[in-house]
DNA sequence: TTAATAATTTAGATTATTCTAAAAGTTTAA
DNA sequence: TTAAACTTTTAGAATAATCTAAATTATTAA
């Protein structure tokens, strides 16, 4: 068992972090957390998430009864957001130190994340001026693990023709439609109009580049997160 | 297996990259590599040495014939060297950019060094300006894997009263040490003068703090490296 | 409501790394 | 040169994380 360099009394395994920080990103995202939710999302067999859980259970860091919903303990939650800060401060540092792009942030950090110590933490973050988002417009949990919400964001898919809006979030996790979503220039930061709104997709032009509108599937502007222009306040960091 | 992210073709687990790192640095400063030595350096029992150098055999990493020396080959010696790059290049990066003091750094290296990519590396060699030593002085393989010498570098020890030098490489260990000779200023860099020589140690001066001389054992003295100051060409880096 | 389907768990194995205790081999010093 | 001391290896076991295949439990749809 290979074992990570966190701060809390407890010492787990990469792995172990791995199946928290999982549970926490599922219930997030409202998707039910299952054996086999889990288990496609780290990548092994059903088997064997029943056998972590029932651990980690042990460990007071999730709960749950057999057969029924994997949620985690207050405890199970300090672990996944530590992770979750780890990982998305290691993204920051990646794309804005080490010039990595953006599609090339997220398997580094992944195998970082469970190895820098808290000093290494604290060194990044203040380097990187706190940020409050990485990369991907993905809010980084704060020194006291406290995931920041913002109340102002919303899905493009809301948006109406003629309206205006800042993206503030690409939710899109594969390394191709990252790639493609930095060709076409739309990333955290862009300001974009919507043209036209159909049945399937929506007609967008981005602030600064109007001679080429572009075609987003419907399907995808929900995984794009956006501020109407009138609360624009200035800063995304 | 915890497996690490190198280059080349084969995938060795963190456990097994330590075994060649070990066996390297011993062979290195001319110590014999015995089951016993690995052992100790490594922290774990003989036995499992015993079985671990087996399976690096099979991969032919090592070579030796039961109860001889343990030796590595070519491909075993080019792992190595490259875990050391890694090692030193991060310990630089923590120094320079991450503010870590001189005895802090070995520590989180280590862990860091199974676990960057070929990208991190290259990328953080680039930041640094592709540094030749580490803070501790040590030289850091090149990125085509050539361990760097110093022809022109020798031991304190073997200066005689009056000479002066600079020094290059302090090649102690222990954290307690290293936090001792920062305070003594006695780092990479510093320029010292040979007041006395004694049976058992020597009496420095350093350059711009002449008032207070420093006192060191003889034995210690034979773990600093340093260039005579009629060799000294201008950049240690 | 019950049969088919799907999800979950159990049982039994496998691989990697380590350990302890005992056996085997090597060195050393009288 | 041989007995003591030390080093190394072997044998057997433990732990962690995974797997496959079979058994169990839950859900769904007729």
């Amino acid at each position: 068992m290979k074992k990570t360099n966190r701060q809390s009394t407890l010492q787990l395994s990469t792995s172990q972090e791995d199946y928290l920080k999982e549970i926490f990103l599922l219930s997030e995202r409202g998707e039910p957390v299952t054996t086999l939710a889990l288990a496609q999302k780290i990548g092994v067999k059903s088997a064997s998430v029943t056998d972590m859980i029932k651990k980690l259970m042990e460990l007071g860091l999730v709960q749950r009864k057999p057969y029924q919903a994997i949620y985690l303990t207050e405890a199970g939650n300090r672990v996944a957001l530590e992770i979750l800060r780890h990982h998305r401060l290691l993204e920051t540092f990646l794309a804005e130190k080490l010039g990595y792009r953006l599609d090339e942030v997220h398997g580094e950090a992944e195998q970082l994340e469970h190895v820098i110590s808290e000093q290494f933490e604290k060194a990044i973050a203040r380097m990187l001026g706190h940020p409050r988002r990485d990369p991907h417009g993905d809010p980084i949990p704060t020194f006291n693990l406290v995931m920041p919400t913002d109340t102002t964001e919303r899905t493009l898919y809301s948006l109406k023709k003629g309206d205006r809006a800042q993206i503030t979030r690409i939710m899109l996790q594969d390394r191709q439609s990252l790639k493609h979503f930095k060709t076409l220039n739309l990333l955290p930061g862009t300001i974009i109009t919507v043209l036209d709104k159909f049945e399937d997709c929506m007609q967008l032009s981005i602030l600064g580049q109007e001679q080429k509108p572009i075609k987003i599937p419907l399907s995808i502007s929900e995984e794009i997160m956006i501020v109407p222009s009138s609360l624009i306040s200035g800063k995304t960091q």
